[in-house]
DNA sequence: TTTTACGTAGGTATAAATACCTATATAATG
DNA sequence: CATTATATAGGTATTTATACCTACGTAAAA
């Protein structure tokens, strides 16, 4: 089976060198499918300024960082990429912890003690959308029973009002000479915002089309 | 380093041969500290008998299973042998059914589809006297979410076993190549499904499909 | 025992989608 | 003024999906 390559650009933020190498390594480590571009940052601000900078698709943080904490600059992040995924990491399972980044708007925690081949599960997972917790974590939530994380915003992951529409057409069961016809463009152009609308919403063909659709309440 | 090797009797209930078939190699795959003595059980009754003729370390049990069912018979388990450590194991992660399992006394849920590591780590967490959920487990019981109905009245739409299988895989963004090596089947037998399914559902194209997909809450 | 349903699979087409490019006009924004 | 985002559209190639066919072994049903 053969590998078709994603670049993943990365945002490691956390006041610790050690630990920053740490996940570089494990990323490194691990034969996938995905080709990891990783930038770091020390502390919030730092983080801030990198993202305002460049797009990353996901930011993993520390909860505990110097000046700003954690929590605040996800908020901020979230504020200026609302679509960027957040991964909180700590070695805390505190349930004020976690809540606050939850919170904050990150999409999932994990601990620090966790496993290369976890780190990963847990980066796609969230990449996919869906939140993920270590399992320490995620038991300490079950038991306090309350916390509700945040919902994915779904704030059209950044799609423009022409890819929606044309996505709402191609979830209509209309191919892309029905929808040039109706929209009087050209048939290539259809195509093109159909690679867009692809790569945008991280779907590998029209079955993810219509699953984000689905999400973005268009049908 | 060298290990201590630690014997673990495990017993596990599933009324599939292919399931209970894919645990064993799966926890004879990995390289542990752990010796598995494994034993198997195909419905509810026969796995009681099995745990009042030998104490077991660990069970691993379906919720799924013929005539008694999965919850019904974690109960009787720990009535007769309450300090038996019960995971459960289901293809779904409805939160009834994993309530059940776990107010029956199953200290965790996994999800069929879990890696072999990942089963490890579950079995030691559970081993360890901590409860350990699939991360879709989790995510369902963090955020609480309502039930949701659950496999699909197989009659709908007249589809068959095969159709609905297949039906499922298109709308997880397997084209027919890898649906078809992931049954071993020629992708021809794919292709003709495919247009049963079109035909059945009424579908103008993928897209249809997948909409069938989520009105038959496969999705 | 015939008939039907199901899963299997091949043949031969065409249509559609996907991948990876370039390019340009325009509007918005820094 | 320079840059960026958006919508437009063409080129070229490959991969997938779709449309109609036929056919066969098996198991269930009538």
């Amino acid at each position: 089976m053969e590998k078709e390559l994603e670049t993943i650009h990365l945002l490691i933020v956390d006041d610790h060198q050690l630990i920053r190498d740490g996940i570089r390594v494990m990323l490194e480590s691990q034969n996938t499918k995905f080709i990891f571009i990783i930038a770091e940052a020390e502390n919030g601000e730092d983080a801030v300024k990198k993202i305002l900078h460049q797009q990353y698709d996901i930011v993993l943080i520390d909860y505990q960082l110097p000046k700003m904490t954690g929590a605040e600059t996800v908020e901020k992040i979230i504020l200026y990429r609302p679509n960027t995924k957040i991964l909180a990491l700590s070695n805390y399972d505190e349930v004020t912890y976690v809540n606050n980044m939850l919170n904050a708007g990150a999409r999932g925690y994990i601990l620090k003690n966790i496993e290369p081949a976890e780190l990963l599960m847990a980066i796609k997972t969230i990449l996919n959308n869906k939140p993920y917790y270590s399992n320490e974590v995620a038991v300490k939530l079950i038991e306090n029973e309350k916390v509700k994380p945040k919902p994915v915003p779904a704030d059209k992951f950044g799609l423009t009002e022409r890819e929606l529409l044309i996505l709402k057409m191609i979830a209509q069961e209309m191919n892309n000479d029905e929808i040039a016809g109706s929209l009087n463009v050209s048939k290539r152009t259809i195509d093109s915002h159909r690679q867009n609308l692809l790569y945008k919403l991280n779907a590998k063909n029209t079955v993810g089309l219509v699953k984000a659709a689905y999400l973005l309440k268009l049908i």
